[in-house]
DNA sequence: TCACAACTTGCATAATTATTCTATATGATA
DNA sequence: TATCATATAGAATAATTATGCAAGTTGTGA
């Protein structure tokens, strides 16, 4: 998909800018964005910075910069969660299927799998999974209100190999 | 010295009305101040916003909230924590955080903790409140169907002393 | 393939916020 | 008290940001 891929990269390079030098509004952002290689409205960066949580706060000096939040810098190096050799059923790591309904996913997994699978999505604290309840081989995902149902796999597949091969 | 002596006052009810109820927007702001007997302008607003760094951060919602900075502004560039429905801060009895997805919330407790929380909201039997079910830090509520967001937090917090702080 | 749903984005503009300009008031100092 | 520097705040408006709408795209399922 064209489209979303270019989304992503333009999110990244968004938070890149962010970090890396003090922004005071949305048109000032362009110019950095367009020198690397990406046009947009400011429309789209404002939809953008809502979407990335990213704030225009007052610093010390009188001016506004916009920074990231908190959790977007310090934790969240989405690391991959380890699964492969700890249980039989090597390469899915337990995970059977998974299936969406407006803001809920439920997850199958083999008899015995829920409860670790849901530790490691719990554990991410992704801001787009609001949380899960697991059983024993079902996990019940519960997702934020504006998250669709490809942006609630994306993030789900971060902590779940089976799903970055589908 | 009037004029200072009521602006400090003002800016102290400012701070309390950020902490204890959600604005997203200067105006809203305005009705507030005048129950408090203040009446300020919007510019006055924006001036006394931006000198206690209060920002304007979008929210797991879809909206925009205020937010005081966080206590640690001591010096650097500050960042804010996202803004969840409610942010996680020192909460006793276990709560950590709240969040709602439509007719769900996703209540996060420190481990052990779910179990008594979610007790106390299903022996409440409150009507808005339909049942929970709980794992181990998690719990899981589901709301009645012509039921707020808003009206459901007020509920909760009738068994949730952490969240009438808020 | 076709129809339909979901997503993305620009344009235009609404909504919101920041600031300029001005007036008034306060505090300090001689 | 007179004078000056500073502070405060409203009105108007500039500046900035958010969003309704429509168009184009992509994904999905019959």
């Amino acid at each position: 998909m064209q489209v979303v891929k270019s989304k992503k990269r333009r999110l990244e390079i968004i938070k890149d800018i962010i970090t890396s030098q003090k922004i005071s509004n949305q048109s000032d952002m362009l110019q950095p964005l367009h020198k690397a290689g990406i046009e947009v409205t400011q429309a789209t960066l404002s939809r953008d910075l809502k979407y990335l949580k990213i704030a225009k706060v007052p610093d010390n000096n009188g001016n506004y910069i916009y920074t990231l939040p908190k959790e977007d810098n310090l934790g969240r190096t989405q690391q991959y969660s380890p699964v492969l050799d700890v249980h039989p059923q090597v390469g899915l790591g337990g995970f059977l299927s998974i299936d969406f309904s407006y803001n809920l996913a439920i997850i199958k997994t083999s008899p015995g799998f829920a409860g670790s699978i849901a530790y490691d999505i719990d554990t991410g604290n992704s801001p787009e999974i609001l949380g899960t309840v697991a059983g024993d081989d079902t996990i019940l995902i519960v997702i934020g209100e504006n998250v669709s149902h490809k942006r609630a796999y994306e993030v789900l597949a971060e902590y779940i190999p089976a799903l970055r091969s589908y």
